[in-house]
DNA sequence: TTGTATGCGTTATCAT
DNA sequence: ATGATAACGCATACAA
């Protein structure tokens, strides 16, 4: 075989001519209808190989005009002026998504488009791009604080869609979301398991509903096993929201030996803060995580966790979207995945 | 305006039809030709704006033969089976490419294709993908160790490209890259500045541009400042073989006071170590990264380290592949950026 | 079972 | 300066 000067693309004309036979053969081979003789179809499949036939999907989709993209769409608030820092995308988070989201669509010859929208002006142009792009399933991320229109204008304009984690109302839409409740359970299981008779928490913000869940499911096992009270601190979600958390926490409760914090970040300052207190981790003080993120391991000691199936959430996103742009009859279906307990030596 | 149903977009000939000219006007208000009325002109933008309007991409890029559109393209080398033991997306390094790369092709109106290949069968067939994908031009990040041929492929295919970091072999190709040596002699410079006498490094994988060079400007820089000798000990680039580095290192140079790693991750284990062995950073030893990564602020004492502008690589990608998509005749162009030190407690 | 013909929404080449 | 009209590559209704 010579090497093909970068010339034309061949096209469904090529092929049948290659293998002498119409152009709708060809066509009937390549989607694989049914009515097509077996011999003539090998034909065209060696007459596609030793072109290198790849079908055009821009003319595919004008004429059925069915499009098939996929997006991965990231929605912020209002991104602040200049300055990378640190965007959504560089969190560890995010890649842990696309991971999950490219491990389902790959095996489909699917790739999906990466679009960022931080504005409402955007928001509102959003539904028209994504026909222009040709994406009709969208995996949304939203880390709009208060209620996100975009789920709404999405399932109006009839786009199969998916959100990571459940949207701040109820909506008829796709979502998955881990039970956060039972990741707080089981933090405090683990805690009292311990021993620990005097534990408190470092809550997320309380207007998310992982911020509320996780209280809420800590508070309530704490409960059940007899604690009627524990401290608790918010913080922001952040490696310094943790740090502040965790020095009201011990001005508030001296003698805490347990602590159960909303997400690893926190958890990373609090121990900082711990260490500097001259508390001994986890003999003094055992300190349970949320997420299972990279900081775990890097954290010192390294972080027990209730580790979140990111990457399998990231994938079932992929598959609910994909459903539904085969049939949009489908109904909005929600996925709880259940965390688990990742021992390592912070408890 | 009451609410559409989610009936066909409207086309140019609708357009057309309200504003009461040919579809070939509207082309032209639409791609902004220079010979229209300026009347006309707001007449058809007008009716632009009532219908809402976008062009169809895979209408226009069917006819022009033109497609426009971008891929983010990560080459590996052989992805372990199952398990999503971080890959490469699990990296943040690849989330601040990504930052880098939206930032500048968002105000464009353009949003990249992921696509992900990790066998030498999808790498030989990602040219004709792109094709099909309609993209004409690619930002990769290769993680093949040795040499990988996706560069040369695209080349011969004409397929504007950069390359995140220098490849192995010389390839008329662009890339973006950091000056590692230089980035070397900054650390050096910190550490003799601070009075080091017994300086160690931990160096990246040989195999690796960024191990050799890393290696060999610190090297020389310690030898500009009249030490001869540097003790060495090579790691992976992940924690743990930080950790083990670290302990080679302690056991050849006990006395050891200053030390530069090759990168953040393999620094925090090296702390981690030091830190177990009794030693007071920075007062005993102090120790300075490479890379300014996430976990740089999650080390104690947090990392001082040598700050690679990965954003600004990213987007600088984007531009070279913009530049060349408008002009393929542009030559092969590389950007090398300068690091630059970024002080925190560990040094 | 196979081939022919039409049209998807655009741009581009012509006339006008 | 503007308007017809012919492709672009493909799927599909219809004819054979």
């Amino acid at each position: 075989m010579t090497t093909q000067p970068p010339s034309a693309p061949p096209t469904l004309e090529d092929v049948a001519r290659v293998a002498g036979v119409s152009r709708a053969t060809v066509s009937r081979v390549v989607n694989s209808v049914r009515n097509v003789d077996p011999k003539l179809r090998e034909t065209v499949e060696r007459a596609i190989a030793d072109t290198g036939y790849v079908p055009n999907r821009a003319a595919r989709s004008l004429v059925t005009r069915r499009t098939g993209g996929i997006a991965l769409v990231v929605s912020e608030p209002e991104r602040h002026v200049e300055a990378f820092t640190g965007g959504v995308f560089g969190d560890p988070f995010f890649g842990r998504v696309v991971e999950g989201v490219v491990s389902h669509l790959r095996p489909q010859g699917l790739h999906p488009l990466l679009m960022l929208v931080d504005s409402d002006e955007e928001r509102s142009k959003l539904v028209p791009k994504l026909r222009q792009e040709q994406v009709s399933g969208v995996l949304l991320i939203s880390l709009h604080p208060a209620e996100d229109p975009l789920p709404r204008m999405l399932t109006d304009a009839g786009v199969p869609t998916a959100l990571f984690a459940r949207p701040a109302r109820p909506a008829p839409v796709c979502y998955v979301d881990v039970a956060h409740q039972d990741g707080a359970r089981i933090a405090a299981d683990r805690l009292v398991a311990r021993g620990c008779h005097r534990v408190a928490t470092i809550a997320g913000p309380p207007g998310t509903p992982a911020g509320q869940d996780r209280l809420a499911g800590f508070r309530d096992a704490m409960a059940r096993h007899g604690h009627a009270y524990v401290a608790v601190a918010e913080g922001d979600f952040t490696e310094h929201g943790g740090e502040r958390a965790m020095e009201r926490l011990l001005a508030e409760e001296p003698a805490l030996d347990g602590l159960f914090v909303a997400n690893d970040l926190m958890a990373s300052g609090a121990l900082t803060v711990l260490r500097d207190a001259g508390r001994r981790i986890p003999d003094d003080v055992a300190v349970i995580g949320f997420d299972d993120s990279r900081v775990a391991l890097s954290c010192r000691p390294r972080l027990t966790t209730v580790r979140q199936p990111v990457e399998e959430m990231g994938a079932a996103m992929a598959r609910m979207v994909l459903d539904r742009m085969a049939d949009p009859e489908l109904r909005a279906e929600s996925v709880i995945f259940e965390p688990k307990l990742v021992v390592r030596d912070s408890a």
